[in-house]
RNA sequence: GGCGACAUAGCCAAGUGGUAAGGCACGAGUCUGCAAAACUCUGAUUCCCCAGUUCAAAUCUGGGUGUCGCCUCCA
């Protein structure tokens, strides 16, 4: 597999350090609010790096962090009057249920930094015991000089950064470019751990080098995040860690573009966003996965209702496919006959296609093409009906290659149909072979109301439950 | 000022040297009692513009134009 790599710039072929198990590190979200769609990328992007090194038959550790201290969570429980604490543990809860719906898995592991905080403060120690940092009246800096190799990841020359720093008249750094390891306590309802240093707690880089560190090892595979955390975030990961360790920190770095807004980047401070616990109430979890699926991970997305309504429609032709598949496997019989046996061999060609596609700097939008080439050609063969065994095996093949993806879970099938909806279908049947349309058409009305769709196809009658997340398939007795 | 990305049909979007994938929308048709689904046909003589390299360029080089991003919290 391909990679393209933020530290070369360039495409470069994968190489894991240990086969037996790969390690690959995201940047969680900070939990002080619901997530966004900007901030939903990277969480599907690399879950779905994730799902198909799997399916690759790859062993994959991976952490993704929860940043549970920050100042933006101390002001959420300012303004609402209840514990950082409080604040984080509700918005991790919330992260979950979301990631849920868009079929993001959960990490091997989530630590957190609030868990994590004696390792935080031994890893701050070293880097002072190394020379690579100082304290100030409780503040601990790094102090970027030091570190030679700075500026490596995103391309910046130190000088530069240093006429374009900002400098804050408060602070006490020695160089406009040091960063903050540590920040003293300043306020009483502040956070705040016991450290060689006073209380105080973590600044923002620290967290992610000691929980990778921690969690993977020294050096891991893979380092991902959004495009905007390469600088400084991501660079002074890398000064602190490898500062630390002497040896490199992650061998592939992976950004993914943004979300835009009518062409311009959503991000909260802006306030142009939507979050994804908002989009959920007009879009079913996997169309937005579809969506932010549908280019490729690198180039920027924009976010509109109308391009959602396309990833919707395009995503109903994949369900609709596997429906009648599935019905087809269902009320079918038969095993595999010489001629579909044939076009069977012919339609593997596409899963080389999609495995080609992702092997390609995990190129998800040819993958999806792919997935569409196939659904065309066993649409065409199982136009006139087909055989069993032959639908399984599409069907089986489709799963195959969308559950990659993280698409076309089959979801929880609710209630049942009863008896009176049975009764319903069957008096529809007998009218529709009297030729009484208009009370078949009434009965299917009826069932409309309670969100039943039915098809008739030439296997015989299909009822769809329809739900406000798509169609589902339920099986009904002709 | 430094660093960087992008520009392909009405919309979205692959394709990085060999003669334009796929999806959505639109139109025509087949099938169907109707509906839904599906299938067939139709759409860029052309890939922002100009010049160059090459037998051959959307793809490489140079120069423009436009849009966006990072350098400050941000996925």
């Amino acid at each position: 597999m391909k990679i393209y790599n933020t530290l070369t710039r360039k495409k470069e072929e994968f190489v894991p350090i240990d086969e037996k198990e790969l390690k690959i590190y995201v940047c969680g979200p900070t939990v002080y609010n619901y997530f966004h769609i900007g901030n939903a990328r990277p969480f599907v992007v690399f879950d779905t790096l994730r799902k198909y090194l799997a399916y690759r038959g790859k062993n994959v550790k991976f952490v993704q962090n929860f940043t549970d201290v920050d100042d933006k969570i101390i002001n959420k429980a300012r303004e609402e009057g209840i514990s950082a604490g409080e604040v984080s543990e509700k918005y991790i809860e919330e992260y979950y249920k979301d990631a849920k719906a868009l079929n993001v898995e959960k990490a091997s592991v989530h630590p957190k930094v609030t868990e994590n905080m004696n390792e935080i403060i031994a890893f701050v120690k070293g880097l002072i015991d190394k020379g690579y940092a100082y304290e100030v009246d409780g503040d601990v800096y790094y102090s970027t000089r030091k570190f030679n190799d700075y500026g490596k990841l995103s391309k910046q020359n130190i000088e530069d950064l240093e006429s374009g720093a900002r400098i804050e008249v408060e602070e006490k750094k020695q160089d406009p470019l040091d960063f903050a390891l540590w920040k003293a306590q300043k306020a009483d309802d502040e956070l705040a751990w016991k450290s060689p240093w006073g209380m105080g707690r973590p600044g923002w880089h620290i967290e992610c080098s000691v929980m990778s560190t921690k969690y993977l090892g020294e050096t891991i595979d893979i380092h991902a995040g959004g495009q905007d955390l390469t600088f400084p975030h991501h660079e002074n990961e890398i000064a602190q860690t490898e500062a630390q360790t002497g040896k490199p920190f992650a061998n592939y770095w992976m950004h993914n573009g943004y979300i835009t807004i009518d062409n311009e980047k959503m991000s909260k401070s802006k306030g142009n966003f939507f979050t994804v616990r908002d989009i959920l109430k007009d879009y079913d979890g996997e169309v937005i996965r579809f969506f932010l699926l549908s280019g490729h991970y690198r180039s920027p997305i924009n976010f509109s209702r109308e391009l959602m309504d396309q990833s919707k429609n395009a995503l109903t032709r994949m369900q609709n496919a596997k429906n009648n598949l599935k019905h087809l496997a269902e009320n079918g019989s038969g095993s595999i006959s010489g001629e579909e046996a044939k076009i069977f061999d012919a339609l593997t060609k596409y899963r080389d296609k999609f495995i080609a596609a992702m092997d390609d700097d995990l190129n998800t939008a040819d993958a999806i093409s792919a997935i569409f080439e196939l659904i065309k050609d066993i649409n065409t063969a199982t136009r006139d009906g087909a055989t069993k065994e032959f639908a399984e095996k599409c069907l089986s093949l489709l799963d195959e290659l969308t559950a990659v993806l993280g698409l076309l879970r089959d979801k929880a099938e609710e209630g049942g149909i009863d008896d009176e909806i049975q009764q319903l279908v069957d008096e529809r049947q007998a009218a529709r072979k009297a030729k009484n349309f208009a009370r078949a058409d009434e009965i299917r009305d009826i069932l409309k109301a309670k969100g039943i769709t039915l098809e008739d196809t030439p296997q015989g009658v299909r009822a769809l439950l329809c739900t406000d997340r798509g169609k589902s398939e339920r099986t009904i007795k002709i």
